[in-house]
DNA sequence: GCCTTATGCTCAC
DNA sequence: TGAGCCTAAGGCT
């Protein structure tokens, strides 16, 4: 269930495991049937856009993989764990069991498999991820990534600038509360962040685009960056500066790592007045009423 | 156990 | 605007 800023993260530690070799891909259940197109090739690089992420296997070979609101991934290193739930693909580097191909194995790779009995892997030496629950999961063509990359806004992940976010924005009528969760506009923005940097922006969601202020989006834009890249503390975005917890500083308790979200029908840790919550834009909006002021 | 909910998006109406 | 997708976790019983 992520934003951009997991996605990235993801990216990074998917091409620090794999990027620059040969990678084994494998769709078990015949969940991802394509995984022959990949298996035993070399990934090149690991790429992330807004919430998408692109496994580049070579030109027209692309993994592109949307987490959706029920992705995930799950990674270790060691023996390959037994198949268990809806797993949809899993890829490991099992380059240090390169062995010959023995008879009526494949040539393209051979490597040792998981579970051929041999017990010649080497399991210190692989790591692995799984997937599971995305949204897509499609070997995309070069054209197909391209396409995609169109239609995507500036991420503020991959060091855009917000110029286009800003042009974008004041071209709507729509609040900026449904602006931010365009992935047209602004790519990697999901429903925490959106609640959370109209929170710290102190800006009412219901704002229409064009009437915000050019400073406030640049700042907003600007506070996005830092926050997203540094927003995951245990795999949890955090959005709350410390003089602002309740509680203090030291470890970030659960219920005090946003402003808002979630935080309906409690006190803003700000200014004690209640948090509210309405639908908008098809998910919960959180803010509140008095630090963001219609 | 069952029910609800979820950091998302697409399609049909 | 609403249903559907499809999975896991958390709250409830």
């Amino acid at each position: 269930m992520p934003e951009g800023n997991e996605i990235h993260r993801w990216a990074e530690r998917h091409a620090a495991a794999f990027a620059g070799k040969a990678v084994r891909v494998d769709g078990p259940q015949g969940r991802f049937t394509d995984s022959e197109m990949l298996d035993g090739r070399k990934l090149v690089r690991v790429m992330a856009v807004g919430k998408h992420l692109g496994y580049d296997f070579g030109k027209d070979r692309i993994l592109h993989v949307h987490l959706g609101l029920q992705g995930d991934f799950t990674e270790g290193s060691g023996p390959l764990p037994a198949v268990k739930g809806a797993l949809r693909l899993r890829m490991w580097n099992a380059a240090a069991a390169k062995k010959p191909a023995a008879p009526g194995e494949s040539k393209r790779h051979g490597w040792y498999s998981e579970d051929d009995g041999t017990g010649h892997i080497a399991p210190e030496l692989v790591a692995w991820v799984e997937l599971r629950g995305p949204m897509d999961c499609t070997v995309y063509t070069q054209e197909q990534w391209e396409k995609l990359l169109k239609r995507l806004g500036p991420d503020p992940l991959n060091g855009d600038a917000p110029d286009e976010f800003v042009a974008k924005v004041h071209k709507s009528k729509k609040p900026i509360g449904a602006l931010l969760m365009d992935q047209a506009i602004a790519a990697g923005i999901g429903n925490i962040y959106r609640a959370e940097l109209l929170f710290r922006a102190r800006l009412s969601p219901f704002i229409a685009g064009k009437d915000v202020a050019e400073e406030t989006l640049r700042a907003i834009w600007k506070d996005a960056l830092p926050l997203m890249k540094a927003g995951m503390v245990d795999r949890r975005i955090v959005t709350t500066l410390p003089k602002d917890r309740p509680s203090g500083k030291g470890k970030v308790l659960k219920e005090e790592a946003h402003y808002v979200y979630r935080h309906h029908g409690k006190p803003c840790f700000v200014c004690g007045t209640k948090v509210m919550k309405k639908d908008m834009a098809g998910r919960n909006l959180y803010w509140c009423p008095t630090c963001q002021p219609e």
